[in-house]
DNA sequence: CTGTTAGCGCTTTCAT
DNA sequence: ATGAAAGCGCTAACAG
């Protein structure tokens, strides 16, 4: 592998010359730029990037660590991210934290310590005060799905509230009253937030609310069967549920199978995310779209902007859910 | 940030020591070693990777390049592949290549450049000979999902004659006999082999194999209900169709649906890969099981072994699908 | 506009 | 067992 030094040797230039043209600067002569691009292509020279980073300090990655690798929020999130990044030039380091938190620590260090420019994060183990502290280190991040008040500039996330709010006030509207709900665990903020907007269509709607109707589940497809299942052990009385995700409804939809029951003349299902999948499904699920590929753009050129001050965009950092209205839910 | 130059003075050894005990070298008294650890922990010392890479020419880190980063195939496939390396003390370096040649060549040239110690591809876009010519080259690398006899040994992938066989086998042995078949794109070379698997299927029980029961497809969902409602309108006769993938076998069965076809009464349907979804479809559909986590595993296995001499396991090459019976296929 | 000269932080002979 | 010193390949003042 050729050398900046062969390059400069065969050019009969410096070594900085080199290095000049390499990087693009002004004040190069159009003569030892020709030559220099010449030697670079006789000795079909790479420049070696550990070198570069070295001496420059600068990686030209940034990391991306997020809970899972796979599952359709995730890769439609990474797809995105690579996308952008290549495109500006820069490349992405991924690592998953798969919700733990000593798991995601060790992500977060190795990342760091991988000199990756900045950090795009999703991570849920991690707490608050650890995050904020990170902030005042060297390397600058942006955070996924999550707001943290004292770093709210890095944080960008769905307005949670309206997604909730949004599945209840559909499922009124079409004329039901007896809304079961499963949701994923309460301790999770969007969990929480999707709550409180499914509360107050209640509320507007004078509809009370009942905690027999719902369960608390874990975001995962079984989850959603086994709330439905408790439901119907629990005698409650219900013609719709809500999902805090497709996963779960999916799993939900399952569950009124086993009991037979008609999807969605006998119970209607809402889900939450906008997954691929749910255009698969039987009847096609509606759903509440998530602008994931957005958010993980907006990150991302977030980080272009400020880390590598390449973009001037405008900067949005609370993202709008939106009811995708398909084939799950009855009009009464 | 410290350096190993304040540990070494800190600790009052040169830095050799201190490189010595950072790499866990043998011939460090017990007392150096103390002393550079107490250093260390006092400055709260960590090396710096790139530095590291410059000088020892070893990265640590294997470049992944794959078609695309979403979809449940590649997602299994880069999650198995993380957590071995991981695992290992080693990291990806992820990236796609979108089954286009150019960007599959710059995905290549990019992680090459950015001194990965080895390369996990899965390409389609990319030639046999680029490929040989590359394993000529100084980074070693395995290929996922394609045989190239001239480089076998770096080669895992699926018996797909064999799981061509095992879905026509098993409509067979349920009585079936007008089978139709929705493809992959010819070309590649995985959808040639399952053809060859079916037919061989057909043969042994004779049954003629018809070209009009043949839909060429591209893999994607929609494709599979353009092939569905092609066979429809030309007047095919058959009582169930395999496709490809799951993807398609979903299209599939929505264009039985848009025929008022009832699934598996009227039109029974067998799927390939055994991707998470297939569960959630209704009725859950019977597939091809491909162990693409077995697959990634190995083959990261392979990298630890021949690249960082860590491992000694018994390398396989070839995989094995397996029919995975669900609710998609009518016993006549 | 071009060349000289220090580094970037660590590994690795080679002596001792 | 330990240290001195020479790089790894490139960037970035600085001087000219």
């Amino acid at each position: 592998m050729a050398t900046i030094y062969e390059v400069s040797a065969l050019a009969g230039v410096s070594l900085s010359s080199v290095s000049r043209v390499l990087n693009d600067h002004e004040h190069v002569s159009k003569k030892t730029k020709q030559k220099v691009v010449a030697a670079m292509n006789e000795l079909d020279y790479r420049p070696n990037t550990i070198a570069r980073s070295l001496a420059s300090n600068c990686s030209n990655s940034v990391g991306v660590l997020v809970s899972e690798l796979h599952g359709p929020f995730f890769g439609a999130m990474l797809s995105t991210i690579e996308l952008e990044l290549r495109n500006a030039g820069k490349h992405a380091v991924i690592t998953a934290g798969h919700s733990d938190e000593e798991s995601e620590k060790k992500g977060l260090d190795f990342l760091i310590d991988r000199n990756c420019d900045a950090l795009i994060l999703h991570v849920d183990a991690i707490s608050d005060e650890y995050l904020i502290k990170l902030s005042k280190g060297k390397t600058p991040f942006v955070i996924l799905n999550r707001y943290i008040s004292e770093i709210k500039d890095n944080c960008f996330y769905l307005n949670n509230e309206l997604g909730g709010y949004l599945a209840a006030k559909h499922l009124i509207e079409q004329g039901h009253k007896d809304i079961a709900y499963i949701s994923g665990p309460t301790t999770k903020q969007d969990t929480a937030e999707r709550l409180v907007g499914h509360k107050k269509a209640l509320t507007e709607a004078h509809i009370s609310f009942k905690e027999n109707l719902i369960y608390e589940g874990d975001y995962l497809t079984e989850s959603g069967r086994d709330g439905f299942n408790s439901l119907i052990k629990n005698k409650a009385t219900f013609t719709a549920v809500i999902c805090s995700n497709d996963e779960m409804a999916s799993g939900a939809m399952r569950g009124a199978r086993d009991h037979k029951l008609l999807i969605p003349e006998q119970c209607s299902f809402i889900g939450f995310d906008n997954a691929f999948f749910t255009e698969y499904l039987y009847p096609q699920l509606t759903t509440i779209n998530f602008p994931v590929n957005d958010m993980a753009k907006m990150s991302t050129l977030w980080i272009l902007q400020n880390v590598y001050k390449q973009k001037e965009i405008k900067i949005t950092n609370i993202f709008t859910p939106k009811l995708i209205e398909r084939k799950s839910v009855l009009q009464k």
